[in-house]
DNA sequence: TCACTTGCCGAAACCGGTTTCGGTCGTTTT
DNA sequence: AAAACGACCGAAACCGGTTTCGGCAAGTGA
């Protein structure tokens, strides 16, 4: 019996047995206890299964906080938000998430989230948690190519993963999509219909994937044995209002293309507004390729094909890697790539003529 | 000069100031330090003011967790998703943890994120929670009729709010948008428009939303002088598939409803394929209402009439409910409903012929 | 048989804060 | 002028764990 703590009154905060009442309930030092339950190799297999046993009937289970104070670790990893940011990566967040949580929950580790107005304020947000030690690491979503984010983790030596890559990753720990190889099999594909003036609506080429898709369409250009217009390539468009933009311009050049490719879905489906408002058919006028997956794609008229990837899965790698990083593992053995999966829709064809 | 601190040679993890070398940099006791920066009454000004601004100058950030082994609070709310719950509900997510942490962020909290595989699942990740005390109360998303999350952390004394409510939350806190008015207000505008054979896609009765779109439904019914016909209503469809079926088997009815209100948008595009397929035409042949403004739905053929709430006011809303719950605040006081607003897109009209 | 390990555990220090308690000093009351 | 008081601060306990260190008893080798 345990006996004597169970006094309390009804209303007071729900007791917690501690490990000191758990080391008297078996009649040893609550060191021992520790020891045992942390798997320290001084501790006699008996006693550590006595011990087991007990914290497990009474169900002890030590307060995060105060292991932390200790060991230094809040067993959590961070993740900064910024919601400013083009609405236009959002929707990937849920499945994300869901996929970094996963994971960390696998370990006893939890998800820490916070958002910032601005990427400044996503910089000081990270460096606040840091200080704080309320998260033990971070990942970091949508890498830049300058990355003041990376440049201040490593000087304050605190872990991180990056979600892309930077202009110079070399020393850190990273996942990303190879969307550049998406982005050339969309031109290639294309040119293989037929098509011979491709265009390009691309995002903010701070973001180190815009670069890199950007070489992707270049790669595809050059291995279809096209040349690229530069007239024809667009930067910055990375939202629907954007792609109404920038793709409407495209299509108002006296030589406009005869197919676009789209970094960003959310470009294709501005430039379907600008072509529905031009008259101009999609999958048939002109044909378009973007990439992300998100569900808008499919019920647009016509179905955007698009380029997909798990985002899910992401975060499951991303958040397996941190926590290999933290637990000191070689930023050198913490890379990955993965590839894109096309998804074949309506929005794209042979030229106009040639069908 | 702070001095004699700054030997620790250049690897090792950046040094921190304690509180402790700023009471010696100040030349007092660290519970004089510590009362000064929290507000203790029996500080001078002037001293609290000199304290500050060394805290400033030093960079002094207490750790959460030394914090909370006193205090018993790590700061942090607490939200636990579970995987597998109907993607219709997804989309929500980014723009609701956006607000959620924003407003957490403002207080200097933060917000932790597990995730659960199965609604079980989510109660055994709520409790581990609690006993590592890694969250200091918890925001409940989707409150079910009856809801053993609230069971649990009503036992466990433990502040929550819920997003939705309950069967009964006569003692909770909770924030819910009123969308049993805006069903109410579908029925009557498609009675308005002549409708007389109305449907009514509905979710699973176990969440107590659907039980409350089911009573709007009615009443709007009621209102219009109209008689439900209990064929025309079906439970349970809160996917694209199950609104394909379910809204199939509606449309094959002898007396097919001429207009149908969905409690889910997903459920409304399902019901768009089985129209497709049956060679009839939302929009003239069928009216649909639908409720929850995804995006789809507005790239959807026709654009889906929707009633649309911001899920990131949501978020803001309850994360400042359980704050102030979690400060001591009577739930009495923290109860709050808003409407739904319409978004009128072309998914709705006059029955066939009356046009 | 005695010194030397080795296995196992308890005592105590420690982590970095917060909070309680009591003491000093200048000021007011009587 | 003594007593009472209030403002202000320091010493020390405390929170609930982890980790270091030392000691005892049994086992081992000479």
């Amino acid at each position: 019996m345990s006996g004597k703590l169970e006094k309390t009154m009804g209303t007071v905060r729900q007791k917690r047995v501690t490990i000191i009442e758990l080391s008297q309930h078996l009649g040893m030092s609550k060191s021992t206890v520790s020891r045992a339950l942390n798997g320290y190799p001084d501790i006699a297999e008996k006693t550590r299964l006595r011990v087991k046993q007990a914290a497990e009937e009474l169900g002890y289970r030590p307060l995060a906080y105060a292991q932390a104070i200790r060991t230094g670790q809040a067993r959590s990893l961070g993740l900064v938000l910024n919601i400013d940011s083009d609405s236009g990566h959002r929707p990937f967040l849920a499945d994300f998430l869901d996929g970094i949580s996963q994971r960390a929950s696998e370990e006893g580790w939890t998800l820490t989230v916070a958002t910032a107005a601005s990427f400044d304020g996503v910089l000081e947000t990270i460096k606040q948690l840091v200080e704080e030690r309320k998260a033990d690491g971070f990942i970091l979503p949508r890498a830049r190519v300058i990355d003041p984010r990376v440049a201040y983790l490593k000087r304050a030596q605190v872990p991180f993963v990056l979600y892309g890559r930077t202009g110079n990753s070399d020393d850190c720990a990273w996942f990303d999509i190879r969307s550049e190889k998406a982005m050339e099999e969309a031109v290639l594909r294309l040119a293989g219909l037929g098509h011979r003036r491709i265009g390009f609506l691309n995002a903010y080429e701070h973001y180190m994937y815009a670069q890199l898709r950007d070489e992707g369409f270049r790669s595809g250009m050059h291995k279809a044995g096209l040349s690229v217009d530069e007239q024809l390539v667009r930067k910055g468009v990375v939202s629907k209002p954007s792609g109404e933009e920038f793709g409407g311009a495209l299509l108002d050049l006296d030589d406009p293309p005869t197919a676009i490719v789209c970094a960003l879905d959310q470009a294709a489906l501005g430039l379907y507004r600008a072509a529905e408002k031009r008259g101009i058919t999609i999958g048939r006028d002109l044909s378009v390729i973007a990439y992300d997956g998100l569900p808008e794609g499919e019920y647009a008229t016509p179905p955007l094909t698009t380029f997909r990837f798990d985002n899910g899965e992401a975060g499951a790698i991303l958040a397996d890697m941190l926590l290999k990083r933290i637990k000191g593992a070689d930023v050198a053995e913490l890379r990955m790539v993965q590839e894109a999966r096309l998804v074949e829709r309506l929005s794209h064809g042979p030229p106009r003529g040639m069908s």
